[in-house]
RNA sequence: GCUCGAGUGGUGGAAUUGGUAGACACGUUGGACUUAAAAUCCAAUGGACAUUAGUCCGUACGGGUUCAAGUCCCGUCUCGAGUACCA
């Protein structure tokens, strides 16, 4: 009976779909006893995409891995869970849909299902082409992102995320009602969030004041996801933004299209909140390392410190200040101003100012305190209502503005009854408790008065406070001093150590300051370099590193240390995204800074002890010793760098920082095909969320998938697209009835036409897989308590910063709400190589004609020659390579031009230029296996050269005009070049191919002996010879009957000389380990030794071979299956236990000793192995070989090792 | 540029803590069977010289440690991946 690997693996395939054989059971209900004894194991596919052009060969490499992990983890006695399903949201169904009108849902069903669409694309659909390859899936939970039963859940967790908040002091995400708490009991002063960082300060009686709108827009700036007009990027051609991960090289990653900047109202994910956490969750998790560097590199962590730079007042002759905006304008209410003044000044409180704070925040002296706080016309440092006490800080600035401050003072004291303490800054820093003993003694004597806080609504201030305000800030522009700059410029550097090689600092083009501290004698250029910055687009910017360019403000800023002034610069190769926006500069020791300094003819002064900086910057930072730098002398790199820090932070100007690069992560998409958002927008325009039982709310149906006319996402092409809601009654309406609805006690509005992107389906389904019919929760907390978290996740290294980082963000945001008990999902992960395709080329010549021109009557021979393409077979390819092709085969020349003459009787022919030959990709099916091109299916292939001249190996001409008796013999071989899979290089090889010819178990036999899983390697059909030939020698085996009968005895196996034995368990303990160790390739050399062994010894015992087939069963699973019923079994060998390894059947008595001379291996040497150091040396001496091998010489020394190997050194 | 990974026959790749380099396959060559092909089986197959024994060279390149190095150390080159004015 031979090996009928079709029918076989056709019947499995089917008994496993009817018996539900992989069926993962969940805990059962107490009482039931089945599974509960079984340990859990979850292996995991990374999701895939149900593309319209169906699988080939290397999709399925990481679903074989797992596969054959999962089943031998069944073999071990583990309840397997191995879920599959489709991420079915996605760019290319919309793509199609936008081209072709059909609805994105029915594509993805039969991408999925198979069928015909409705272009007649026949389409094989992917579901049938992984159950082809026997893949043990458990179907029943299959998940589907775009099945609303399944987004249904992705909605419930962005509503998750909208009602949190990342307390930084418990570190983790919190309701956003205890924030709402906090914020009326005691204001914002104490939170310490992860939030936007432009929110003023307010009191609980000032956020009891505001109105509902502005409660939400200031929570807004806390929530976990938030709706924020930020900077994005734009893909004009394709209609969305896209995340950082989606852009490679400045152009969108799918299709190539170029992006833009723009400013856009979005909804972003604060993943910056678990920045930390992200890092540290890597060193607990078993990936890959270079997947955790690309993860570390993308957060992007930096330790160093912030450095205020104060920035000098204009001299008078300089003309002082530049015309500001008004930030004044009619329609903002006047608590609206003060406030953003306050929080403006707040944003950068001073060193000094952020300890007293320390001292004075949350009554610590009794009373309250608020800080910036507007107090008639001013905004004093300090404030307590209840005494009238103002406390103020006097920095440096304060020298520049005495007048004004004593001004100030005066109308204060006498005018409303305040009292004035002040203090420098090196009071703050430097004793900070005699400060704070100086206020308490103050506020004892001072009497008690009302609290004011919040008292704008006092008619008479009301009025005066906007023009109050107004020439105060007038006054300070006329007086010279920095507007808001007035506290300095802000940088972050990784190298405080530095701070003395500062001789300038480089603003961001975009940065806000550099309107206000440019001097009118700068204006023009600073003006024209920020507007050619702003043209130039990312990509310009990016491509072009080298080009120099920048502008000088005409400011100076003051080195904190030095007193020193540093010109202030614009230049465009500091990121107004990074940090603050603004560098200090330190040519010596950074290259950008000192490129920089050397075109703009800066000084480089040198502060590296012994360091040569004339020809380039000096960045090493362990050899580092720091010179010219007062305090710092002498130290090396790690201690100037703590030094430095100190110093700042008791200058106040700066404190130790870590900076990361992750930025928040945009989450809203303007496409169709895609979850849509739970939210509406209500009368005030601020986004409510749907509740929990309206979920889930359902994509509306469109006419066109394009954007709108007014440029809207395309679900602003829906008829109906309202929210409309009465108590517990709420539907999607149009806008009409909406409109129409009596507004008593209704809720809705418009709803969000953004849809959510790519990744939102994907961060938690693997939770959803351990319950995924549950119409209630996400999940139940059995069934996360049970399967935990994911012990094997296989997929690629592509989703290394998109997926696969967002997802750990998501899994810790549900950590923290209490709902999976794990913050890392994925124990192991392993990222499976690509396959990449063997493409094959013909080589296609170019010729030119020369002929006496003028001679309308040969037009003929243009087409003729043009019809006529010589392609040329990959030897001669190469001798052309090697110039040497022309001398040797001048005769197809001389037959070519020939042709011509008798065709169009001309005498002066040029000929063929054979030199210039382009490569044609020929598709791969029309080759084969030892590279010979099928000639007449390749011009069946390709139409257009039906008529071309093939010129074979042997220098032979076939062309149409040879008869098919009369065809040369030669072949004609193609060239090969290993390049990705795809269609456009018709390399594509289709696993349904592989399974036709040589089944299921061979493809996946031959996947993993291709070579170790994370590797890649190219597809060559014909090495599958090997492993299909193995599967004939292993059912073989087990037919040795006569005429190929299924036979095994029942003889124990020591009968014979137990070689048998040793085979087996030799192979048990090697395939045991290498599963172990994910080296799938190496263990089918195993069966395949264990095969040829076995078949040797004529093994026919039925204790060998149903061992044999266990241990197969994980790789070839239907073959395994056939030859376990025949071995008289009636249930699937899926679960039975793996063979148990003994090391007795590999105890040996002798070892073949490998005898070297001098380490080079001369003879082996059969010695038993109880022998003594002594007695194998002697046995060693005395063999032939070794006199012959010394002749004559005594060696110097003989190294014995038993066991492994002798070595004579002399 | 930086970070990480990898370089072994004609090809895919093996080689455990340093201990017989090239397992297992593909391909190639020769042979058997067959009218023939396919399938199957047998033999050879890193290179060079010798064609019997054998000798020399060989794991990207140059050094080193060691009785012994594909494996460890130093330096160089090449390829691949990620990232890129990240201060």
């Amino acid at each position: 009976m031979s090996y009928d690997f079709n029918k076989i693996e056709d019947k499995w395939q089917k008994y496993w779909a009817e018996q539900k054989t992989f069926q993962a059971t969940n805990p059962p209900l107490e009482g039931e006893l089945e599974g509960i004894a079984l340990p859990k194991f979850y292996v995991l596919d990374m999701f895939p995409y149900p593309s319209g052009a169906g699988l080939h060969v290397g999709h399925p490499l990481g679903y074989i891995a797992s596969d054959i992990y999962a089943r031998y983890k069944r073999h071990k006695g583990f309840n397997v869970l191995h879920p599959m399903g489709y991420d079915s949201f996605g760019l290319p169904a919309e793509q199609y849909a936008i081209q072709t009108g059909q609805h994105p849902a029915d594509t993805t069903k039969v991408n999925i299902e198979g069928g015909v669409d409705k272009e007649g694309k026949k389409i094989k659909g992917y579901r049938k082409q992984l159950d082809r390859m026997g893949f043990s899936f458990d179907w029943s939970r299959e998940l589907r992102t775009s099945d609303p039963k399944c987004y249904k859940w992705t909605q419930w967790i962005f509503i998750q995320l909208f009602n949190s908040w990342y307390n930084k002091d418990s570190d983790k995400a919190e309701d956003i009602e205890a924030l709402i708490s906090i914020f009326s009991s005691d204001g914002n002063a104490g939170v310490n969030a992860v939030c936007d960082d432009d929110i003023p300060e307010f009191s609980a009686t000032i956020w009891k004041q505001f109105s509902n709108k502005e409660q939400q827009e200031i929570l807004l700036k806390y929530r976990l996801t938030y709706l924020a007009e930020t900077e994005v990027n734009w893909c004009p051609d394709l209609g969305t933004v896209l995340a950082n991960d989606e852009i490679v090289n400045g152009v969108s990653e799918r299709g190539g299209h170029p992006v833009t900047r723009k400013k856009m109202t979005q909804w972003s994910m604060r993943i910056t909140a678990y920045a930390q956490r992200l890092l540290d969750g890597l060193k607990t998790v078993d990936w890959p390392q270079p997947l955790k560097d690309t993860q570390a590199n993308w957060i992007g962590r930096s330790e160093g410190a912030t450095a205020e730079f104060k920035v000098l007042p204009l001299a008078p002759s300089e003309g002082g200040g530049t015309s500001r905006n008004s930030r004044i304008t009619g329609d903002s209410s006047i608590i609206g101003i003060l406030l953003e003044r306050a929080k403006e000044m707040r944003k950068k409180p001073t060193k000094a100012e952020a300890k007293l704070w320390e001292g004075l925040r949350d009554k610590k002296t009794g009373l309250k305190f608020r800080r910036q706080h507007p107090i008639y016309k001013y905004i004093p440092d300090f404030v307590c209502l209840e005494k009238r006490l103002i406390i103020e800080i006097d920095g440096e600035i304060h020298q520049y503005q005495l007048d004004e401050d004593a001004e100030r003072q005066l109308i204060l004291e006498e005018k409303k009854g305040y009292h004035f303490l002040r203090f420098t800054n090196e009071q703050v820093l430097n004793d900070i408790d005699a400060v704070i003993d100086e206020i308490s003694n103050k506020l004892k004597v001072l009497p008690s008065g009302e609290d004011l806080g919040g008292d704008f609504s006092n008619e008479e201030d009301i009025g005066d406070i906007d023009a109050v305000f107004v020439e105060t800030q007038r006054n300070i522009e006329n007086s010279g001093i920095p507007p808001s700059g007035a506290r300095g410029i802000s940088v972050f550097t990784t190298r405080p150590d530095t701070i003395f090689g500062v001789s300038f600092m480089v603003l961001a083009p975009e940065h806000e300051l550099v309107s206000q501290i440019t001097t009118p004698e700068q204006k023009t250029e600073v003006e024209a370099y920020v507007e050619a910055t702003a043209k130039r687009s990312e990509r310009e910017r990016m491509a072009d590193v080298k080009t120099i360019s920048g502008a000088f403000t005409g400011a100076y800023a003051e080195h904190p240390f030095t007193k020193e002034p540093i010109p202030i610069w614009i230049g465009d190769y500091v990121l107004a995204g990074y940090g603050t926006g603004a560098v200090m500069s330190v040519p010596c020791g950074d290259q950008r800074d000192y490129d920089f300094a050397k075109y703009f003819k800066i000084p480089i002064p040198n502060i590296f002890e012994g360091i040569d900086i004339s020809e380039e910057a000096f960045s090493d930072k362990d050899k580092t010793i720091i010179t010219n730098s007062d305090f710092l002398n002498g130290l090396p790199y790690k201690k100037a760098v703590k030094r430095a820090i100190f110093e700042l932070e008791k200058l106040g100007q700066g404190e130790g920082k870590i900076n990361y690069r992750l930025r928040d992560a945009v989450f809203s998409r303007q496409r169709y095909w895609g979850e849509p958002f739970p939210v509406y927008y209500d009368a005030d325009g601020m986004p409510q969320m749907l509740d929990k039982k309206f979920l889930p709310l359902e994509l509306p149906e469109v006419d066109k998938y394009l954007p709108t006319e007014t440029g809207d996402p395309p679900l602003g092409n829906a008829k109906a697209w309202y929210w409309l809601q009465y108590g517990d009654k709420g539907k999607v309406v149009t806008k009409e009835k909406f409109e129409s609805s009596s507004p008593s006690g209704r809720l809705g509005g418009d709803l969000e036409l953004n849809t959510m992107p790519g990744w939102a389906g994907s961060s938690q389904y693997f939770n959803r897989y351990m319950d995924p019919h549950n119409d209630d929760e996400i999940f139940s907390q059995e069934a996360i308590n049970y399967w935990q978290d994911v012990d094997l996740y296989i997929g690629g290294s592509e989703h290394a910063t998109g997926h696969l980082l967002y997802s750990r963000f998501w899994q810790k945001f549900m950590f923290d709400k209490g709902l999976v008990p794990k913050d890392e999902y994925a124990k192991k992960l392993i990222n499976q190589g690509m396959i990449t395709g063997t493409s094959a080329f013909v080589y296609r010549t170019f010729y030119f004609y020369g002929y006496a021109h003028d001679n309308n009557a040969k037009e003929g021979v243009l087409d003729f020659i043009r019809e006529r393409p010589i392609l040329i077979s990959t030897n001669h390819h190469d001798l052309l390579e090697n110039d040497e092709y022309v001398k040797d085969f001048n005769f197809i020349n001389e037959w070519f031009v020939s042709e011509l003459k008798r065709e169009f009787e001309i005498d002066d022919v040029g000929g063929i230029n054979f030199k210039k030959t382009t490569p044609l990709h020929v598709d791969v099916s029309l080759i084969n296996s030892s590279d010979e091109l099928d000639i007449e299916a390749f011009k069946n292939w390709r139409p257009e050269y039906k008529n071309a001249i093939f010129i074979l190996d042997n220098g032979e001409r076939y062309d149409s005009n040879t008869s098919l008796e009369g065809r040369p013999a030669g072949a004609f071989t193609v060239s090969r070049e290993v390049e990705k899979m795809s269609k456009s290089k018709y390399n594509v090889v289709s696993p349904d191919e592989i399974c036709d010819q040589y089944g299921a178990d061979s493809l996946r036999l031959y996947e993993m002996f291709l070579g170790p899983l994370e590797q890649s390697k190219p597809w060559n059909t014909a090495g599958i010879t090997g492993v299909h030939g193995f599967l004939k020698k292993l059912w073989k085996l087990y037919h040795s009957g006569s005429n190929g009968e299924f036979f095994v005895n029942d003889s124990p196996p020591s009968e014979g000389l137990g070689e048998d034995l040793r085979t087996l368990h030799k192979t048990i303990k090697k395939v045991e380990e290498d599963i172990e160790n994910f080296s799938f390739n190496t263990s089918v050399s195993t069966f395949m030794i264990c095969v040829n062994e076995l078949t040797a010894q004529k093994c026919h015992s039925r204790e060998i071979l149903e061992s044999l087939a266990i241990l197969v069963s994980p790789y070839a699973p239907h073959i395994a299956e056939e030859l376990w019923q025949k071995l008289g079994h009636n249930e699937s060998i899926s679960k039975v236990p793996f063979p148990k390894f003994e090391e007795k059947y590999l105890v040996e008595s002798e070892k073949e000793y490998p005898i070297s001379f001098n380490g080079k291996m001369r003879f082996t040497m059969k010695l038993s192995l109880d022998l003594s150091k002594e007695d194998i040396e002697a046995a060693v001496m005395a063999h032939e070989k070794t006199k012959q091998q010394l002749q004559g010489r005594t060696p110097k020394k003989v190294i014995v090792v038993p066991g492994k190997i002798v070595n004579i050194v002399g």
